[in-house]
DNA sequence: CTTGACTCCGTACCGTGGTACGGAGGGTAT
DNA sequence: ATACCCTCCGTACCACGGTACGGAGTCAAG
């Protein structure tokens, strides 16, 4: 099993040194074993291919829009294989991107009527500054 | 023309007092006329229409999904009827939009994968959970 | 055995758009 | 004139996901 260091970990992971102590102390990372002083705290943290794996996972998960808490859940569910929560997580994740996304096209209608209308209409008022005037 | 303290604008706008005097802090509203104690740094705020103009206009403007920074630029553009940066700004708030909703699409298409590969799914481990170990 | 890179830790700070606090003074209705 | 609410101000805090700092300890190579 190879063993790393937290900068190791971290570039496995394509995150900085201080992400990975973050989601340590989110709870995301387990406490790693140590290696080194066994002084006030103990020494320098030594990773596995298990700690690689599931830095992977948070990244993969945080792209599917997961927030930090939810991962940890997640991570919960991933230990026992709960295949309904997950199902219910994702199906939330789904519908909360459903109204993102309608929101988010609404906007881009108005805002391109508006462009549409600011090039054609050649005197008087810019209709996309009037529009926030009025509406 | 009809005067206001803070409460009244803000109620006009939909906000809180305290997003108010927020919004002067950013110098996105100006800083009104007082009356009352002339103590040191005056008495209270005396709003008028232009304010509640105003107020209005940012909220709007946020609506379309401006920062308050972009809203900062637009106010200017305001005054000065500046059509061609206004396109641009809108042209640019658009781009943002496209990018911004292709992405979600993407990650709702691949959750939407997941789920349905869950639900058929009857044996093994969880697609969902697998998915963000491996990928 | 020294140099230099890496690691340790707590704590503070970043951006974004506000919200909350709390004591002193202003304005108004009865 | 006496309640009683509103306004004043600076400053601190919220969520979110990190990033930066700085002094001390550790490690491997030369």
């Amino acid at each position: 099993m190879k063993e790393m260091t937290i900068a190791g970990l971290a570039r496995s992971g394509g995150v900085g040194v201080e992400t990975v102590r973050y989601y340590q102390r989110r709870g995301l990372l387990g406490t790693p074993s140590r290696s080194g002083g066994v002084g006030l705290g103990g020494g320098i943290r030594r990773y596995g291919e298990e700690d690689a794996r599931r830095l992977h996972f948070i990244r993969s998960a945080q792209t599917a829009g997961f927030s930090l808490e939810q991962i940890g859940e997640l991570i919960e569910l991933d230990a026992g294989e709960d295949r309904v929560r997950a199902r219910e997580l994702a199906g939330e994740r789904i519908a909360a991107l459903d109204a993102k996304i309608a929101e988010l096209e609404a906007v881009r209608k108005s805002l391109r009527r508006l462009a549409q209308d600011c090039a054609s209409a050649s005197s008087g008022p810019c209709p996309i500054l009037a529009a926030f005037d009025h509406d």
